[in-house]
DNA sequence: GTGGTCTAGACCACC
DNA sequence: GTGGTCTAGACCACG
């Protein structure tokens, strides 16, 4: 588990620590029940303080991704969907369609970023794979 | 010309002006020496403060996309500097990055995920053909 | 709207503040996109720090309950069901499990208890009559 | 004796632990002179830390519920005051305001949510019709 | 004016 | 040791 943040980058420290955490357990680097570093230790590990890693955890408890026990740490969670499909549809569907206005822009063919899409697919796929070899539990 | 804000998506306004606009002109709905809505009746046709168009307009000037000549108004500039291909292919594979975490948050398949690209971009295709149809100009 | 908290009652001040505010939209002194006293004032008034209220109101947006628009201000959302049915009904199903252990406790026969019930849904109705009726629109 | 705890439950173990001790103790099911199991094994059995047992009984004896007799073991003291009727059901409603509340920001209907009280009932009166089967004592 | 982020440091409850 | 709450005060982005 390895965060890097970019304090130049005008995102909230918190939710780069939020996202990497989310893209580490989406990517298999952080499975269900592994335990999360603790927060005092990890704050000091980033340089920032205490509470902006108990906002980012708080955050990530809140939507669902971790589970923290008081007095024993943080865990990442077996992920139940609460979500009926539609909704969740849904905000996958609003996300692309921001992606799609901005490779508008850039002039990117439909169809290439489709390819595109399919290619960093495969990537995610690649890495968990090779998390599943390395921690074959 | 149409503009449409999203006042709930945390994205600020200015943003979306800018975005929009910065759209438009990629997409050549609005060529260079076109003239753009002057801030009052813009800022009046879309329910913001003036300042937030204001604001908007002079992102985009000191981006370099527009330009505002004191009494006459804002025009679009000759076009800038277009990245590279594969500078902007690695933008929006970054994007793409960022829905997939999601996606794979909220369980979705990555088959799934591309279909549902597939369907966006065909609705996109169909709202810019309808628009073709309407101001065939 | 009328905030009392309790600072002697080991409850922490900013979940009594995000309780009333739920109850109140529930029994309807608060409708959709009625606005909320902003944090400023309301920590003055409270005699309580700007980011208790701030952290209340974070946690209310969270749940769905407000939706806070920075620069302007925090209004009641219009509740849309995100979750489904099922894990609705399973999620007050499991708080219903915890008063049945407390009534049995305090040996309270079930039949007494959903009389119970019945009169305080009967109570928030009144309440919920009595705000249409003061304000009819 | 049978103690259920929740560890998800946000409410402290060792609280739990009291408050279901003082509700069998309320209910009959523990009667004044009764011996209460021993920390070690009463731990064991929980899977809890012992010091957390500790704790909750320490908390027993500082309300006066149970007797600790060094060297004997912990013992249900002559009852305290049992509250009065009136006092009990509003303990209990109060609670169920707090549910009724949760129900209707998740738009589960008045009656619905009665007849989810008596689903739950009915299971609890399963449950026990099941234990008394098992240990006919 | 609004809300949001971050820091710093204190105190508490729990395990 | 763990996480949680609250305070106090600074700075920022937005309207």
């Amino acid at each position: 588990m390895l965060l890097e943040l970019n304090f130049k980058s005008g995102k909230p420290v918190y939710l780069q620590i939020v996202d990497q955490i989310k893209a580490a357990a989406a990517a298999g680097g952080l499975k269900p029940g592994d335990s999360l570093p603790t927060i005092r230790p990890l704050a000091e590990q980033l340089r920032v303080n205490r509470n902006t890693v108990a906002k980012a955890y708080a955050e990530l408890e809140s939507q669902g991704v971790i589970e923290t026990q008081a007095g024993r740490g943080c865990f990442i969670k077996e992920n139940g969907p609460l979500l009926r499909k539609d909704a969740r549809r849904e905000l996958v569907a609003h996300e692309l369609d921001a992606v799609i206005v901005q490779a508008h822009h850039l002039q990117i063919e439909d169809e290439e970023l489709v390819s595109l899409l399919r290619r960093r697919l495969d990537a995610f796929a690649d890495q968990r794979a090779r998390h599943r070899h390395e921690q074959p539990a």
